[in-house]
DNA sequence: CTAATTTGTACTCTAACCTAGACAAATATA
DNA sequence: TATATTTGTCTAGGTTAGAGTACAAATTAG
């Protein structure tokens, strides 16, 4: 099932088993209704519902029916959009990152725009991967223009937070501009964070700039939604005519 | 291509050219790098290759390469978290809603949780898909407590904002909670946002609550990410330990 | 002008995937 | 208890997708 209608299938009740859109011991539809709904045969349909009892999301039931099971697997993460890590820092859980590449080169086009950099200026470019407990969620790709890139070594960004880095060499974090989106993973995104081609992913984009109005830092960062979500609380303006985010201190 | 290792590929880079990972007219990488990314012969990037050129978002040249072409291409809509429907009428285009299923039933476990009720109470369930200038992006579930759900008609829902029609029955809305992650179109969903089964879209369920505390609204939405993306303005605090969400105006 | 690079075209072979159907076994329902 | 529902098992057959290879045509670089 490499590729195919079952493991889209699959894919796709997965996601809704993750995502809460089939509740934990409630009842999958039928085979049958499945099968239809996907506009595959019935064999199609077994062979994902097999992939999903493998890893035993679900439990099926001759006579019966075939039913979520969530027993020991752990929910994501609920993180701020404001400070994500010191969020789980503060949590007290053990995040460890790797450093998956790291170098100077010429800014693709995407980047040089956002940061405000002539076009082949250059850029230290730096991918990274996340985890908590040993679970890999994120897979984070940074851009810093070299100059600001050099006032820091490489194996700093093994250990410390980018953002930790870029303050302690002298520069200001003013203001930055986030945009969310979602993405499917592609086979080297999919390798680093354990999960299949094709899997849909959280895709955060994020530039932070000093109090100059200069581009110090661009993030493209991809997160595993069975291991991450952004949560926010919202609450009414006393105005009445608009929402505003609440500040929130823990999950 | 109906499902199959080129049309991963195809959603992949589709994905990428979409949220600016490559540059208008920046070339792709050549066919046998993509072939070796993927894991697969020539022929399979080529039909990959060749669907994104059925849409114009590429264009090929013998002898020289492939190229990102987005000429006349819409770029998504900018929304803020907070209040994203007020933010569209505001910019003044065009949105219709079109409802797709209308109806009372029993609280599926998940909605029944959220909105803290019992299990099997009855909720109404609405569905609906919202598009901007013909164009649809998002892909609307909604369940209403049933007593709350008679305070308005069937048809209403298609052409007021829901959360307009529960401030209009008497009903304050004071908190919410929201969390955003990613999700596969199914089969259902890709149709009715045309687009193909398998793409990756933007998940957000929102809880809304009244003053006391009680359920009012459970939102399950899914956005299609080339057209619409979530966006926030970040401020450094004045102390300087967190960012701060900055309210925004305009996009 | 020449050589290297890159997309375009053509072909064969194979294996994986999917459909369709029928029936068995376990469970739920009336 | 009898009947319907639902998952489990099996078989046969056909279609398509993919690998691999070779070469042509256009473009670019030196």
């Amino acid at each position: 099932m490499e590729s195919s209608k079952a493991r889209q299938i699959y894919l796709v009740l997965r996601d809704r088993i993750a995502g809460g859109h089939y509740a934990d011991k409630a009842p999958l539809p039928v085979e049958q209704d499945l099968a239809a709904e996907h506009g595959v045969s019935r064999a199609t349909v077994r062979r994902a519902l097999a992939a999903l009892e493998e890893e035993s999301l679900i439990t099926r039931r001759q006579g019966s029916g075939t039913f979520v099971s969530l027993d020991g697997k752990p929910r994501p993460i609920a993180a701020d959009f404001s400070d994500a890590l010191a969020h789980l820092t503060a949590m007290g859980r053990a995040t460890s990152v790797q450093l998956l590449a790291f170098g100077y080169e010429e800014a693709p086009a995407t980047v040089a725009d956002a940061l405000g950099l002539s076009p082949g200026a250059l850029v230290q470019r730096s991918v990274r991967v996340r985890a908590i407990e040993g679970a890999p969620f994120s897979y984070l790709t940074t851009y810093v223009p070299e100059a600001v890139g050099r006032t820091y070594a490489e194996a700093d960004l093994a250990s410390k937070p980018l953002l930790a880095l870029l303050e302690r060499s002298g520069h200001t974090l003013a203001r930055a501009t986030q945009s969310v989106g979602a993405q499917l993973a592609a086979p080297d995104v999919a390798a680093a964070l354990d999960i299949e081609t094709g899997s849909a992913l959280i895709a955060l984009t994020r530039t932070v700039f000093d109090e100059a109005g200069r581009g110090i830092e661009h993030l493209a960062a991809l997160y595993r939604p069975d291991r991450y979500v952004f949560r926010m609380e919202l609450q009414r303006d006393r105005s009445g005519a608009r929402w505003s985010p609440a500040l929130r201190n823990e999950a």
